[in-house]
DNA sequence: AATGAATGAGTCTTCATTCAT
DNA sequence: GATGAATGAAGACTCATTCAT
């Protein structure tokens, strides 16, 4: 039987993921920069107090919201594997490329922290562990392709180097929507190979 | 001899110098977002004005700045060219991450431009033909290192990957600076020899 | 019995009057052009911010005064009616002028509209409002003097006047205020005679 | 034969009237308030420094072209008149609202100088000139149409009541350009008719 | 006389965060 | 716990005018 604490417990996560949904729906709309506390507490049907009652400040939030994304794409991911054989590297690369396509807040919040957003110990924490959760798949994927040295710092760089053709690629000047996906995802199938390449030489 | 516009233009250029030196300095001491006009006004021993009178905007010096930067690791990279043999591809990473390990500002500009800094269409198309030089040199180095297939779009990869690298990984919280550089290196080195392989398998 | 909401409301109501009669003080103490959003919050005793949470710019603040000084003129020209019979024109022309003469913003405003001041759909529409409310007035008093035809147009042409002479004499270079007050009432009372004679006529 | 010093002061006039056309083609094209100092010099083929030489600050620049354009209207005026007949009231009335609608900058420059530009005593002289200039041809025009009477007030009369529909209906919002002419048009006639008025009953 | 780069005070506006109710 | 009005520091940018060359 639930006790009174409990059920207050679950209302509380009830409203903190109805401010994130709200969130996450506003930096899917627009540019991350853009979206004010404002209009977060507007979506979500809250005050702006309540968001900080939840909340310290806007960036314990966007973490949150990128937390979110990550888990979504661990989930992503893990509808990919068959039984217990991830997805191919290829494939994961062609996913997580996709996501960021269609998920511009995730790379624009990676380089919103990186530009200074303070972070409290906590969210710092709650946003290694899903880091480390994400790149675990990675790490499943680069196994499964047969890499045997290294696997964690491979998985980083390969992680890191799916980030880096988003960040310098993304919002190339004078390009349509469609071309830069379809460049993106060029870049990442080159990239998937140089790993594979790496695998079979081992 | 020098006609009286070729002198009046040097001081152009000279003054226009002082004001990116000082916005340089001023990036390379303190964070990005925090630098303001004024201070880089007071910097260069010039007025608020003067700034616009030689830039429409902050982000168009923010350009010049990142060019600056660019063209210095177009020379270092240059400088370390034997004849016309272009550096080795390990070599190139490794310089590449160093200059941004010590020029934090390089890719918070790329962060910035990325998360929407509105530039004029002449300050994209400067951007973009350093931007073109840098990877000029990439090319070169991946062709001496013996890739022959897709040297254009392998050199975008490349470049991605390092820039993904210091994206994700040079602030990751909780770690020194000498940590971070040494971690980054080690992922630089592991991307140098993906497309090392890469090469010896054509 | 008033509810939480309606008090609400109507401190809302006090603090944006407050605001308010605190740009009017200043409009009627010095130039409409020298008077800032720093000032008015100082004078009004809040902060900046505040008027920009009760007016989305300032020149919907402006707006707000221009129209309760049209509502002011509105009920002096109420004041003068006796029982269902409006003034006399020739009263309310005196009273028009005597009034903008009074308050040089009004027909500053009017002037700085002109020149370009952007307003608000919303803020147009007040302002078409109480504009008509000011010429349902003078078509009133149009009526009761005897005029028939084109009532509307008349009354048009009367305003249009009476603002045209404070516009072309209300700065006059080199004469005193009490000299401007008497020209411009003496031009009031000309154009008055030249409406009752068209009145006349018919 | 020309002395020297003659010819000089016949380029100074020559360079004059250029700032001056430069000016005024700005006017004509865009609103007055968005018109720079910078901008009338390039229009002009001069330099900044050049019309500081001519004029001692903007505002006496506005008021030559403010005279120039009052000039325009008197001898628009002029080619009306029928030997030493003037024009009719009405036919006066339409040229100077006609001109008014076609040179917003006349009337826009009209409420600067009441919102406070300031002026040297020289530039109102000669602004007072041609002031009454302008209104001699009214006074004109009247006395052919037969009021005898105070005719210089009279003549005040109808020059502020002209300047008042425009100030009034010259930027009716929502209303196109078209729209605003024929109404302001019409309204002048109904002044016209009512000066006309006037003249008969006499 | 012509030049035009330098000046800088002063403007409006934004928005995360606080805190009294 | 929820509210949301109040806060105010801080920002980029403008532009008439000056003055050394």
């Amino acid at each position: 039987m639930a006790g009174l604490a409990e059920i207050k417990q679950q209302e509380r996560e009830a409203r903190r993921g109805l401010i994130l949904v709200a969130a996450q729906k506003l930096f899917a709309e627009k540019d991350f920069k853009s979206v004010t506390v404002r209009e977060i507490a507007r979506t979500a049907g809250v005050s702006i107090g309540t968001i900080y009652n939840y909340y310290e400040n806007l960036d314990e939030l966007f973490v949150d919201v990128f937390i979110r994304g990550a888990r979504e794409i661990v989930e992503l991911l893990d509808a990919e594997t068959q039984g217990d054989r991830p997805c191919s590297l290829a494939r994961l690369c062609e996913v997580y490329i996709a996501y960021l396509n269609e998920n511009m807040t995730f790379y624009q919040m990676m380089s919103h922290f990186m530009l200074g957003g303070r972070l409290s110990e906590e969210a710092t924490q709650r946003l290694n562990r899903v880091t480390r959760e994400l790149l675990d798949r990675v790490v499943s994927t680069i196994e499964a392709a047969g890499i045997r040295s290294e696997t964690r710092l491979t998985a980083q760089a390969l992680f890191s180097a799916l980030n880096g053709i988003m960040i310098s690629y993304a919002t190339y000047p004078g390009r349509s929507l469609e071309e830069i996906q379809r460049h993106t995802a060029r870049l990442a199938r080159l990239v998937a190979n140089l790993f594979l390449q790496q695998a079979k030489s081992q």
